[in-house]
DNA sequence: TTGAAAGCGCTAACAT
DNA sequence: ATGTTAGCGCTTTCAA
């Protein structure tokens, strides 16, 4: 069941059976109907194999994500592959974990001859891989980060954190607290913009910021959790607490939680993502479409390999939701209930 | 930079230099170490379109699955990926979203061309798809589901929807509702053991099901907030729930808290999956290791693509987890706060 | 509009 | 231990 027997079996030859498959012009129409009839009949399949030798090419795009079960590159995923798929490529999945399997991708770069293009997602390359990537000669595209200057989908992180900010601000809290979350080994972009949108917030509302007031951990709901602990433990602790994303922001309502503290009548936390299970726990939080992002990107590689143009940087809209994690500060007393 | 300028290079034939960098006995180790070497100066990277037309092989597994953005698709899939590229397969993922791309992915089976094996994770299929996916020729393992009689791994659901059933039993509650999840469209075979399991444990305990106890949803959060709903309006609503999975039980909380009622105080939830923010939000649970059902899944189409014997049902056990979501009936009165 | 023939890059007998 | 020779299944000039 190859072209060769469908070929036959229309009466033409490969070269025609070919063509008429591919949809090629100069095709006679009663030819062409032969010819998928045949293949109809044989349920004939193409060799991708013997296709992608005889073109240079291998109809697959790589994608390349540092981690899957966050809800973010679950939900971008989906959308990439969706695109992906009405355009016919197939999705090609890496997930490169730790240090090594990085390095090793890095190294031999298997993407060179297995993917007409790769789409990063969620993944931040440092100089020497940026390097080696721009080497490999397919259209690389990025989403939810920025690498080099290669087209790329993602939203403004020092805007979206402006908005959690400056919602806290309005409600009138003073000291607030922030968790920075990094992964130096997964993810060498860390939003810096969220971090920064901060430090501005803050310096507009004429606040000098405490270092102590910000504290740095992974992406885990976990680790929001332990860095929330480190908030309370604090002399004088914040008022409101502003997370780098939902997981870890209802890590931290369960810290305070556990620690006897309302949310937000003692302390107000709101996070970025918009996480379907913020809407459950009436966390409040910056949303942003994930998905939307991942079929961006999709778009921008098929693009790409269609030789079309393709807009450099898109960014998608961040909205601010406020539910019920967040309120105005309490007027006093509230350090001395925590004893 | 081909096989041929490598031979070139290291001055043999091509055949040589393939049998050297493939591994193969009877090459000379001099000869090995020379072909190798051209290989790393001319960063040679083998195309796998040439390799997989002369092989017959394409070192690609192909993974099928109905959801991304759900907790325990994410899990498995990384566990997944993580064997079969220590396996040296690269990870071809197919979403099969919608009725039309499962209709489509079956009739042409893809497949068959394009991967060694492949792994349907969490992904029912019904007689007609079974029977299409038995004469693609190419290994078939199965995680979270059973397909026909090919080899799978998946927790046993009965006996998880008895630890969450009979917790709840213990704890003296006789009017349990449920919440069953469903999803037509996607996966043609849903958990039926989470649901003969709650009629089990009842029977067990003497109870007579109530019809209207149980309200079948889909699998989202949000759905199992609805569903919690309906259970509410109830004449004589339950003091327990059971649902099918901690998304959807998280929905349910949500609905229990939104009404003004306490939980586990007024209304105790169980879930099942342990779910990262399950331990965040305090909810009771059957734990099921996701990303290891991917794994042992990975190693089953390892192994039979390397004609090893494969055990043909492979159960990984579940673990009650007794958090807060879950406690003793309330002697009385509950009802009439309620209103 | 169609066919013949060469070749994409690699592997695997079969020789040597 | 190594080289020679045929393909693997498709696309694509080049001719007709």
């Amino acid at each position: 069941m190859n072209l060769a027997d469908v070929a036959r079996r229309a009466g033409v030859s490969p070269a025609t059976a070919s063509r008429a498959l591919s949809g090629h012009p100069h095709v006679a129409e009663v030819t062409r109907a032969r010819v998928w009839e045949a293949a109809r009949a044989l349920e004939y399949v193409a060799s991708p194999e013997a296709t992608g030798l005889a073109r240079g090419t291998t109809g697959r795009v790589a994608v390349v994500v540092p981690h899957l079960a966050r809800w973010w590159f679950g939900a971008a995923l989906e959308g990439l592959g969706t695109v992906l798929r009405e355009g016919g490529r197939d999705l090609l999945l890496y997930r490169l974990g730790d240090a090594g399997s990085r390095q090793a991708f890095f190294d031999e770069l298997p993407t060179r001859r297995r993917a007409d293009a790769v789409v990063l997602l969620g993944f931040g390359v440092d100089e020497r891989e940026r390097e080696r990537l721009d080497r490999i000669g397919v259209g690389i595209v990025a989403a939810g980060t920025r690498v080099g200057s290669h087209p790329s989908v993602s939203i403004d992180d020092h805007a979206a954190g402006r908005q959690a900010m400056d919602h806290l601000l309005h409600l009138g809290h003073r000291r607030i607290g922030t968790i920075v979350a990094a992964d130096p080994e997964l993810d060498l972009a860390q939003p810096a913009g969220r971090s920064s949108a901060y430090r501005a917030a803050l310096a507009d509302a004429g606040i000098t910021p405490d270092p102590a007031l910000s504290v740095t951990v992974t992406w885990s709901p976990e680790s929001g959790a332990r860095a929330m602990g480190e908030l309370l433990g604090l002399a004088d602790p914040p008022t409101a607490v502003y997370a780098h994303s939902d997981e870890i922001a209802l890590g931290a309502v369960r810290t305070l939680r556990r620690a006897g503290l309302r949310v937000p009548e003692d302390v107000s936390v709101v996070g970025i993502d918009d996480h379907p299970l913020a809407a459950m726990t009436d966390l409040s939080t910056v949303a942003q479409p994930a998905a939307e992002q991942g079929e961006l990107a999709g778009r921008m590689a098929l693009a790409g390999l269609a030789g079309e143009p393709v807009d450099p940087v898109v960014t998608v809209p961040t909205r601010l939701v406020i539910r019920g994690s967040s309120g105005p500060p309490q007027a006093a007393g509230r350090r001395w209930r925590r004893s």
